[in-house]
DNA sequence: TTTACTTTCAAACAGGCGTTTGATACGCTC
DNA sequence: GAGCGTATCAAACGCCTGTTTGAAAGTAAA
C-alpha cells in the first residue's frame, strides 16, 4: 500500500469534499434549489464529478444524509437515565440545538427538516430511517409522562406538537427573520427556546392526563 | 355596454379562470415547483396567456394572493365578543380549518403556507400584509389571556408555539401521510387537532403565567 | 518504459423552464 | 362591410438544469 490507511487518496479527498459540499448547498438551498454546478465549484470539482463518485444528484443526496447523530442522541438520552420529564427536556433541547445552531456539524437534520416539506425521491428513506424512529421514540417518552390515560390519538397529537413547536423555527426562519431582523439563535437564545417549548408542553401533557383520570 | 354588471367578458373568464388554476397549482406544488405550462394547461388557455394577462410567472402570483378571508376570520374573531379563551379556540379552529379543509375555498392559506418555508418574490407582501398582522392580533390575544405576567420575548414564543402546531399539520403532510396512510383530514379530525392544540396551549400559558405571578 | 486502470477535464447534449414573437381570429365601433 | 384594438395561438428563443462524452492527465504495477 502506497498510503497508511488513515491517508486518503486524492479519489477519496475529492468524494469527501463532495459530500462536504453537498451538504452545505442542500441545507441551505434544499434538494430542489441546490445545483449540481454549484456542489462542484465549493468543491472544487469539475461539473462531471458528481455523477462520476455519485451516479446522479439523487445519489449524492442518498450518501449525504447521515442518519448517525439523531440515532446518537437517541442513545444518550436513554443512557441519561434521568426522570422522563427530564429526558423529554433533555430531547428538546439537543434536538433544538441540531435544528438551528450553525456551529453543529450535523447540518443532517437541517437538510432533513427540509426536505419534510415537500417529497423528495430520498424523503422514503428519510421517513424510514430517521422520522418514524424518532416518533416512536417521542411517542414512548410520552406515554412514561402520561401513563395510558391518553388515546393513542392523543398521543400521537402530543408529538406532532412537539415537533411542530421545534421545527417551526427552522421552517419559518425566512418569516421570522423577516419579523425580527435582530433577533441572533445563539446558544442562549435556544436553551430558552428550548425551555419554553418543553415547559409548555409539559403543562399541556399534565392538562391532558388529569381530564382523562 | 354590451353585457350587463355581472356578466364576464371572454376576456375576464380567462383571467379568473387563470387565477382559479394558479391558486391550485401553487397550493399543490408550491411556486418553484408550478409551471406556467401546466396552469395555463388546467385554465385551457395558451401558454403566453399568463404573461399577457399578469406580465410574469411573479405576477401571477401576486394577484393569485388573497388576504381577505384572513382578515375576514380576524373581524369575525373579534365580533364574536367571547371571552379570549374562547376566542383563542375560535382562532385555531378556523385556522386550521383553513390550513387543511380541501372544501374550504380559501386555498390562499395554503398557498401562503407554503411560500413561508422558502424565500419567493412575493414573500414580502406576504409577511407584511398576512403574517405580521396575524402575529400581532395573536399575540394581543395571549397577553389578554395572559396579562402582562410574562415578558415581551415570551409572548412571541407562546404565538410561535400556536402557529408552529397548527402548521405543522400542513407543512409536513407529505410525511405524515406516509407514517398513517389511512388519516384523513375531516371535518371531525380537524375539529379533533384544533382542540387538542387550544387546550394544550391554554394549559402551558396558564402554567407559564402562574410561575412569574 | 510499457501497460492498464482510475480520475479529471472541457465541452456538448437533451430536456424543461419562463418568456417573446408575429401571425391569426375575434369583437366592437363607425 | 371596413377598420381597429383586443385576445388567442403555435412556434421559437434564451437560459439553466442534470447528465453524458471522449479525450487528457494521473497513478501504480510489470
Amino acid at each position: 500500500m502506497m498510503s497508511e490507511i488513515q491517508i486518503k487518496t486524492a479519489s477519496e479527498q475529492t468524494r469527501t469534499r463532495l459530500l462536504e459540499a453537498a451538504r452545505e448547498v442542500f441545507s441551505q438551498h434544499g434538494f430542489q434549489g441546490a445545483t449540481v454546478r454549484e456542489i462542484c465549484r465549493r468543491a472544487e470539482a469539475n461539473g462531471a464529478a458528481v455523477n462520476y463518485y455519485f451516479g446522479s444528484k439523487d445519489g449524492l443526496l442518498a450518501e449525504a444524509l447521515n442518519f448517525a447523530p439523531l440515532k446518537a442522541m437517541q442513545k444518550a438520552n436513554v443512557k441519561a437515565d434521568e426522570c422522563p420529564r427530564m429526558r423529554l427536556r433533555l430531547f428538546i433541547h439537543d434536538f433544538m440545538l441540531m435544528l438551528l445552531d450553525e456551529k453543529n456539524p450535523s447540518s443532517q437534520c437541517q437538510i432533513m427538516a427540509r426536505e419534510l416539506a415537500d417529497p423528495t425521491p430520498a424523503l422514503d428513506k428519510i421517513v424510514r430511517e430517521a422520522v418514524q424512529p424518532m416518533h416512536e421514540f417521542l411517542g414512548k417518552l410520552v406515554r412514561e409522562i402520561a401513563g395510558d390515560r391518553i388515546s393513542e390519538a392523543e398521543m400521537r397529537r402530543c408529538v406532532y406538537s412537539i415537533f411542530g413547536q421545534c421545527l417551526f423555527y427552522r421552517h419559518s426562519q425566512p418569516v421570522l427573520h423577516r419579523l425580527h431582523p435582530k433577533l441572533r439563535y445563539d446558544h442562549k437564545e435556544i436553551e430558552a427556546i428550548a425551555e419554553h417549548i418543553a415547559e409548555f408542553f409539559l403543562a399541556g401533557i399534565k392538562h391532558l392526563a388529569k381530564d382523562r383520570a
